[in-house]
Parts: structure tokens; C-alpha cells; sequence
RNA sequence: GGCGCCAUCGUCUAGCCCGGUCUAGGACACAUGGUUCUCAUCCAUGUAACACCGGUUCAAAUCCGGUUGGCGCUGCCA
């Protein structure tokens, strides 16, 4: 058995789709669990299209997420004299030939056979007359039209598909002997690189008869093909620039590598547990276990699988991703219990700054505002008399408090509102926050008096 | 239009290959309750699906056929 070898083949022309990293994750776990090689090769044969940024874009994705390839990067458009000469065998054995139509001609005929409810495709009379072998026009591969041959293949996930060779037409392969098409470039490279598992989207399901053609025609070996399911949008349709947030880099300020690859994995293939680490995915990774039907990319999931990596974070790398070295220790448990995504760190600010708020804020339920000036004066000599580090003692003493200013008829978890509700929103400016004593333990006390003062200042 | 792929809760799915153990299981989301000043966490509970029709069979989510629907491709893009 030769040794396993497979691809991915991003084209640099735009940002580097999520399909495209979850399609690297599954390529690089069969490498990984076969003991064979991952590459990355940058189908650029799109000159007008093809930007190096894009293709710098390609590499910090991959970088980020942690599926780099055996060796460099292989760039087409390095291989084309390669190519040429291939074709050139192509044209001189009469497997390929050029065709002189305009392409009016060919648009008037496809429209015609679509009229006709025809199978829309060129078989091109040039093929056989002394034009065939003079260069202008495109390069065609010679396609059998009365053939009666179905063209199958065993895909690795999706079992046997066919295809009927004469519905296929004389296919273009290149524009010119030095400009090679997609689908004659990816066979003569994904040859020469020895390729033996193709591993790629659905969306090239109907490339591959074409495919296996030239194979043939130049006699290679042709590999295995496996067809992974598309990452849909809500709307169930091929996850696109509409939808939102199709880039991989799109999602590096927000969430963990280890989450979206724990996240893209899951997407299209069944783990033994919902959080799961790539090298825990090797283990149990088998390419025929890969679904068939597209998957919804759902974001609500994506958050709480990155929700749940947050919160494993160690102190240090927390500080490195937020870029707040100077968060304390004892705050970093209190955040990331209510951390979905990184950039989500700033509703915590006030635990490094002062807070800004709406006085009205301060005011909890329906009680009057002297009652609120009243008890934030109380939660102040409270703190006064505190040591600015057991918070359990604080908690007594505001308890204490609660029951001194609240009704005695009512319980204590009631009455509690009137001195912790105003006392929070003093010292974090939000209705939504951690325990106001949390809060005091990590600011200084001096912090703590001050921004009551200011809560006090703010009432009228 | 042609060709192809796919089809279980709102979403991701288990089960399907080897029919009964499925009053269809889990996760996310949602709802309710507990803890609670608020939020989050945690715990408990709940709502919610086999696309349809026919066949085979004692028995079908599971096998077969058809229909419908969705999606992909249909380029001198990849």
C-alpha cells in the first residue's frame, strides 16, 4: 500500500473559507491516523484572480489553526511547464486538441440544448479535421460522444457514483498550451505530488468523471475520492459572503482554534464527546464515517464549544489573548465563566477602570432614592470598617445591613436587593454583573469607597 | 432545462449497513424550577423530529420502488 498522501487546494482569490478549514481538519486527521503527508497547494492557474494576500491570508489561517503541511507549499503556477509538456503529449497522441470556436458559437449552442432539454455540453467537430492540431482558440480533452460507457467511482464517503461519458461533451482543459484549466491542473499535480486520497467538497462531485478522463488519457493512476458535505448557511445554501463570517481569519479575535476546529469537526462527523481535542479526533477519525448531508454552521454552538475552551484557559494565556497582562489573577475566574467570545472581555473593564453609568441605574426595583442614598452611605461605613480581603465577613456585615434596612416581615434574599443592587451597580456600572463582594475583593478598597462616593454623588 | 448529491427535534446528530430492545437517545438553543440582589456557572425538568406515498414483512426510522423537497454543478472560475 503506498503511503497516504492528500491535499487541499485553496485557490488564492479570496479569504479562506471555513469549508476550506474544516476540509484541511479532515484531510490533515486521515494524514494523521494513516501515517501519511498533508499539503497545501495554492491553485493559482487564475492569474487575474489570484492575489499573494489572499494567499498570505491562506497561511495564518492555517498557522492559527495548527494544521500546517508537510513541507512548504506547493503553488501551481510552479509547476506549469510541467503542465505544458503534458499537454503538448495530449495534443500530439490526439487526446486533446484545439477548438476555433467563439465563444458566441458555443453560449448559441448551449442555449439550444437547453431549449432542446438536452445535456448542455460541446462536441466539437474541430476534432477531427486538420484544425485540431493549430493553436488558437481552447484546448479540449477528446471525449468519446458515442460512447456508451458510465464513468464511475467509489467515493470513500458516498459509495458508487456514475456518470454517462457522453453527456459530458469535449470539455475545455486549458486556454492556451501554457495556460492550463482547473481540472487538467488538478490531475497533472495531484499526480506528480502522488496524491492518493482526494479528499475535497461535494461541489466537485461532478468535476471528477472529467477528471478520471484525464487520468486516463495520460495514464496516471487515479486516486481514491472522497466528497465531504457542504457547511451550509441558515438558509441551507452553500455558506456564502451573504451569510456572514464565511472567513476563518473572520473568527481569530473572537474564538479559540482549538474551538472552531473542535467546532468544524463535530460539524460533519460524530465524535465520542462533544469537546474533543484534534489529537483525541486522530484516534477516532475513519473517512467513511463522515456524513453525507450538509451541515447548518451554527454559530450558538460554535459559542458555547468556545465558551467551554474559555474557560480551561490558564491565567497567563488569558492575559496573552486579552492583551491585559495587568488583569489580576483573582478576576480571571470571575470573566471567563461569562465569556462566549474573547472581545467580550471589555464588559468587565470596570474591574480595570472607572465605570460609566446612568445614575438611574443605581435604583433597585421601587424603592425611593433616599432609601438608595441611605444604603450605599451604610454599605460605605461597611467598607470602612472592613479589611479589603475576606469577603466573608463582608458578607456578614452586608447581610447585617440587608436585615437592618430592610422589612423584618420579609426574607433576607429580598431585602438583600436594597444593599446589594445599588452597591453592584457602584462599583461595575451594569445590571448584569459578578458579586459586588467578588467585585470589592479585586478592586482596592480606596477603589471601592471612592466609586460609592461617585454612585452617591450621582443621586440627587 | 440537464446531470449529480442529500433527506430523523429549530440546529448538529445517535439509531439505518446486520428490521423487533425506539412510547426514537444525546448536544446546542429555548422554556420552567432550584441556588441567587442581578448575571454567569451548576443541577433538575420540559417542549420538540423519523418529508410523503406505495411495496416487502408477523413487524420498517431501519429493506425496496416512486414522489416531493433542498442543495450542488452546469465557465475559456476554482
Amino acid at each position: 500500500m503506498d503511503k497516504v498522501k492528500v491535499r487541499i487546494a485553496p485557490s488564492p482569490t479570496g479569504s479562506f473559507h471555513v469549508g476550506n478549514a474544516q476540509s484541511a481538519l479532515y484531510n490533515w486527521l486521515f494524514a494523521r491516523k494513516n501515517g501519511g503527508d498533508f499539503y497545501v497547494r495554492i491553485e493559482d492557474t487564475d492569474k487575474i484572480r489570484s492575489t499573494k494576500e489572499s494567499e498570505n491570508g491562506i497561511r495564518e489561517a492555517l498557522a492559527w489553526l495548527d494544521l500546517m503541511p508537510n513541507g512548504d507549499f506547493v503553488r501551481q503556477s510552479d509547476n506549469l511547464h510541467k503542465h505544458k509538456e503534458l499537454l503538448e503529449r495530449l495534443l500530439s497522441e490526439g487526446k486533446a486538441f484545439y477548438c476555433h470556436h467563439s465563444q458566441e458559437d458555443l453560449e448559441a449552442e448551449r442555449q439550444q440544448q437547453e431549449a432542446r432539454k438536452e445535456a448542455p455540453r460541446h462536441f466539437c467537430e474541430h476534432k477531427n479535421t486538420d484544425k485540431n492540431k493549430i493553436p488558437g482558440g481552447i484546448i479540449r480533452l477528446a471525449v468519446n460522444e458515442s460512447s456508451g460507457r458510465i464513468i464511475s467511482f467509489d467515493d470513500q464517503i458516498r459509495g458508487r457514483i456514475e456518470f454517462q461519458e457522453a453527456l459530458l461533451g469535449d470539455f475545455s482543459i486549458a486556454r492556451a498550451i501554457e495556460d492550463p484549466l482547473y481540472n487538467f491542473a488538478v490531475v497533472a499535480d495531484d499526480a506528480e505530488m502522488g496524491i492518493t486520497h482526494v479528499i475535497r467538497g461535494e461541489d466537485h462531485i461532478s468535476n471528477t468523471p472529467k477528471q478520471i478522463l484525464i487520468y486516463e488519457a495520460l495514464g496516471f493512476k487515479i486516486p481514491f475520492f472522497a466528497h465531504l458535505p457542504l457547511v451550509l448557511g441558515l438558509d441551507r445554501s452553500k455558506l456564502s459572503k451573504r451569510h456572514g463570517g464565511t472567513g476563518t481569519l473572520d473568527y481569530k479575535q473572537d474564538y479559540l482554534p482549538e474551538a472552531l476546529l473542535n467546532f468544524l469537526g463535530g460539524l460533519s462527523y460524530t465524535f465520542s464527546k462533544e469537546i474533543i481535542t484534534k489529537e483525541e479526533m486522530v484516534n477516532e477519525f475513519e473517512l467513511g464515517k463522515i456524513h453525507k448531508a450538509g451541515a447548518v454552521f451554527n454559530v450558538e454552538k460554535l459559542n458555547w464549544i468556545n465558551s467551554q475552551y474559555i474557560k480551561q484557559l490558564n491565567n497567563l494565556t488569558i492575559k496573552q489573548l486579552t492583551n491585559l497582562p495587568e488583569m489580576l489573577d483573582v478576576a480571571i475566574p470571575l470573566i471567563t465563566e461569562r465569556l462566549n467570545k474573547l472581545s467580550d472581555i471589555n464588559d468587565f473593564s470596570y474591574l480595570w477602570k472607572e465605570p460609566s453609568y446612568d445614575s438611574e441605574l443605581l435604583n433597585w426595583k421601587k424603592f425611593t432614592k433616599d432609601e438608595i442614598t441611605n444604603s450605599l452611605n451604610e454599605t460605605k461605613r461597611v467598607i470602612e470598617n472592613w479589611n479589603g480581603s475576606d469577603k466573608d465577613s463582608l458578607r456578614l456585615a452586608l447581610d447585617d445591613l440587608s436585615k437592618k434596612l430592610g422589612d423584618p416581615s420579609i426574607p433576607l434574599g429580598a431585602s438583600r436587593g436594597l444593599v446589594y443592587w445599588p452597591f453592584r451597580v457602584a462599583l461595575t456600572g451594569k445590571e448584569k454583573s459578578p458579586d459586588p463582594v467578588d467585585v470589592a475583593a479585586i478592586l482596592t478598597k480606596e477603589t471601592v469607597l471612592r466609586r460609592i462616593d461617585t454612585a452617591i454623588n450621582k443621586l440627587p
